[in-house]
Formats: structure tokens, C-alpha cells, sequence
DNA sequence: CGTATTAGTTTACATATGTAGACTACGATG
DNA sequence: CATCGTAGTCTACATATGTAAACTAATACG
């Protein structure tokens, strides 16, 4: 259930299919990112191959080749790269950049509606302030605002 | 202003502490670096170098070295980054993952305030619902839910 | 049943990344 | 001024990643 490695982004595009179709052939992704990102047959199984030796993808023999299907959720995978992300950057300015995503992407009306519940609920116990946690050493501590 | 290419893990650690001191000595970066992950002067000194090829730092001459100083913003860099992860995945799911994040992380009252008044807004006009955009061809699309 | 198709495996190769030692040059100190 | 220490550059090397050709093995079709 967990996402024990990570992967890269050509990875990342195989597994988007996977995830979608829930299970398909090598023949349905290397068509899908052949018209997606004109990669080549070959370049498609290299990653499938690697995805595989990840755990990322179940096989299932059928007649010729295989049937693939996820051996990760697409939901753990998602929290496994954003946690990480997120875990790089200043524990401060978290926040305000939850902001810039928010501006920056499509999010329906109930997923709004969600988030509002949830910010609202965290809001009761949420500290006044976030401290910077770039500098573990003795030097000057990092100053309120970033703009 | 802009991130022209991306960073990796160990650059951002880098890029952390000069953001955070504005501007410092390679002395300082390795102190702190090798206090914070352990590492030789050497694989500091290394980064350095890249983040300079890289444009993420400036060099200013001073007595024997250098100082050095962000020519990336963190803001710009924060958003370099977290845009192209969440451009990765699969637009629908983008709503519900930025859930998770808040789940994840600590944020500020201030914050908080923020990113509700921004969702209050961004509701007004916001669609029923975002659609699945991880198949371009003919295949079926993904359905409504992940949990 | 043989052969064309297809799916999968092997090999390849350039660039990126993590990690670091060795070497060099310049400024500080006696 | 000679030398030492410190900062910076060069070199190194294993693994990861992007990208793909060549080869092989097993169906499927005639």
C-alpha cells in the first residue's frame, strides 16, 4: 500500500495511465504516451520494466504479454511526492505556498467546500506562528515574511 | 527572477541556507550542513558549484572566497517546484491532495486566514467538478472517486 | 505447422545526481 | 617574505534517469 521508492516524472506518466485504466496491456500505455509525449515502443518498456522492478506495477500473464495493474495507489504515491516535496522547503512559508497551489489549480466546488471544513477545524488548535526550521546551527534565525 | 532549471534534493538544502542567511560564506554552508546531514566540505563545496553553473547563486569576491547570495528567490523556486509536481498528477485528484498537505503540515492562524479567504473567493467561480486529464486518446476516462 | 506480429528482455549511452578526495591558489600571520 | 590555512577547482565514480535500438520469445493467423 505504501510507495517504497520513488519515481521520476517519465515514471510518474506511465503510472497516471495505470492508475486510470486500473489495468491495461504495454500495447495501451505505449499508444497512450506515444500520442501523449511521442515517446518511442522502446522507450515505454524501459519504464514499464523498471516500474516493475520498483513495485509499482502487478503482471498478470495473459495469452502473449501481460496485464498491468498498480501495485501502489495512486493516492499513496501522490502523498508520498507531495509530503516529500513539501518536507524540502522552509516549515514557515508552507503555508503561504499552499496558497500559491491553491491559486494556481482547477479545484471543484465540494473539493473547496472540503477544504474550507478542514482549514476551519484545524484553525482551533492552529499556533500563532510557524517557526523557520532551515538553520539547525548556531546562525541567525530567518526573518517573518517572504513576498 | 525565475527558477531557469530545476534542483535537486541536496541543492535545496544548499539554496535553504543561503535563502535563509541572505547572504554567507561557503564556511557557513559547510558548518551548517555538516551539522545538519553529516556531510564532507567537499560534497558542499561541490553544490556550490552546481547552484553557480545552475544561476541559483551569486558570487560577490570577498577577501579570500566569496559571498554568496540567492539569485533565485525561495518564493520563485518554491513555485517552480511545487507547480510542476502538481502538474504531474492527474488534475482531478489535485483538490483532495492539497487536503492531505493541510492535514500534513503546521500552519499558522495567519496562514490559515489566508488560505480560507482565498478559497472563499476562489468558490465563487469555481466548476462542479475538474475533470481527469490523464488520457489524451481513446481510451475510457477515470472515474469519479479515489479514496 | 510455419511465419508474421507483438510483447518482453537486453544492451546502450548521454546526462544528472549524490558523494567525496586531491590539488591549487590566494590571503593572512609571524 | 615564507608558509600555512582556507576557499575554490578538478577529478572521480557509482547510481539514477531519459531515451531508445536490437534481439528474442511466444502468440496468432493463414
Amino acid at each position: 500500500m505504501s510507495a517504497p521508492t520513488s519515481i521520476t516524472n517519465s515514471e510518474w506518466s506511465v503510472m497516471r495511465i495505470v492508475w486510470t485504466l486500473k489495468q491495461c496491456t504495454s500495447h495501451q500505455i505505449i499508444d497512450e504516451l506515444a500520442h501523449q509525449n511521442d515517446w518511442k515502443p522502446s522507450t515505454v518498456k524501459t519504464l514499464i520494466t523498471r516500474l516493475k522492478n520498483k513495485d509499482y506495477l502487478n503482471v498478470d500473464k495473459q495469452g502473449n504479454g501481460y496485464i498491468y495493474s498498480p501495485k501502489v495507489s495512486e493516492k499513496d504515491a501522490m502523498n508520498a511526492v507531495s509530503i516529500n516535496l513539501f518536507d524540502n522547503m522552509c516549515e514557515m512559508k508552507v503555508g503561504n505556498e499552499i496558497g500559491t497551489i491553491i491559486d494556481h489549480f482547477a479545484i471543484s466546488k465540494d473539493d473547496i467546500q472540503m477544504l474550507m471544513d478542514k482549514l476551519a477545524e484545524k484553525q482551533k488548535t492552529a499556533p500563532d506562528k510557524v517557526k523557520c526550521n532551515c538553520l539547525d546551527n548556531q546562525y541567525m534565525k530567518c526573518g517573518d515574511d517572504m513576498k
